[in-house]
DNA sequence: CGCGACGTTGATTTGCCTCAACGATTGTGG
DNA sequence: CCACAATCGTTGAGGCAAATCAACGTCGCG
């Protein structure tokens, strides 16, 4: 456990005593791919930091389909930020999956809003993650706004080079909010042209 | 300019002291409308805390479409955060206008940053704001892949009621990533109904 | 092996875009 | 204060990217 904890806290070396702070706040967590991490109508109280594997959150919407918010990999942070950061406190209706088995360190918001008072450090990592967090969500706005499903397939595949072999095509699809059948066809597309 | 910065951090009440670290990093900044506060190819270094008036950010797309990412308003804050807190710092590809005219304080990101540093009850503040800004932009996200542009015009009708008065119908479409002809199908159609 | 999950292909539909023209409104200078 | 121009919004016709619906290969796993 201290390791992975170090792991999360590598750029800013905790000292024993603030080490030992995180350490009684924190459990590690094992989930098999398939597993969900949260089911419907749970509220979730809790940010997960990935160790190894992958994840993924996506919602269904009224008509029943899947839309992924996020991929997330080793050294990522993963939650239903909305129910947890958002102002109405609604019920869940994220889902979190595991799409390879992974090792996760599951610790509460509130008891990390508190580590964040009593160990300004963490703070200023929290936000540097939660700026370029929120930047990348921001040109993915852009993106969906101004590429084509084609294009944004590109960048996708450039952005995520190495994902191919864990998620399934309709994980893309449904994080490039485009259906299945769609996707398809671009690939043919461009594979046809090579 | 001191009531202003007291407004700013209303929610975290500063001592006179920690108020004089601030004020000596800010300054106060009128903009009118139509003015813009960032111009093409500038790299934005500030963030903008808007007292009152109404800005957006939009940028142009390569085709030269506009795409207006966020419209803001009293108790905001506004910037670039694209080439702000990006990995890549590539020069800047986006505007902010001011659709009303606007009283704002400026403040550099790095000073903004020290002032976390010295100050922690400012960078929860911050966190604060970023938590709820990511959550809505994640938002934002998900009801693009969901709903149709018309059910995507009447949730911003709800979510910004008095904006109305200030923002042109295709600071609008724009906004929800729609051309200006479809939004004002969509208007017809929705007035014809009553 | 056989079943279910996944991916592909084809035919058709549709929501929104594009292009073009024309009202309505706003602002500005004489 | 009016006249005219520029800006903004509306309407129509036609087109296109992607969705929908349906059927059929293919792969992996129990």
């Amino acid at each position: 456990m201290k390791p992975i904890v170090r792991e999360i806290f590598e750029s800013i070396e905790l000292n024993n005593e603030e080490l030992h702070k995180v350490l009684i706040n924190v459990q590690k967590i094992e989930v098999k791919k398939k597993e969900l991490l949260l089911r419907e109508g749970q509220r979730i109280d809790s940010i997960y930091y990935i160790h190894n594997g992958c994840l993924r959150t996506y919602f269904i919407d009224s008509s029943g389909k899947e839309h992924t918010l996020q991929f997330a990999i080793k050294g990522w942070w993963i939650s239903d930020y909305i129910s947890l950061y958002g102002k109405d406190s609604s019920k869940s209706v994220t889902y979190i999956e595991c799409i390879k088995s992974a090792t996760l360190v599951k610790i509460s918001k509130t008891e990390f809003d508190i580590l964040c008072k009593e160990i300004p450090k963490i703070s200023h990592l929290y936000i540097n993650k939660l700026e370029s967090a929120f930047a990348s969500f921001q040109k993915r706005i852009l993106e969906n706004q101004t590429l084509s499903a084609k294009e944004r397939y590109i960048n996708f595949i450039n952005n995520y080079p190495n994902i191919e072999q864990n998620v399934k095509n309709y994980h893309i699809a449904s994080f490039l909010g485009i259906t299945t059948e769609s996707l398809s066809r671009i690939r043919k597309e461009i594979t046809d042209r090579k």
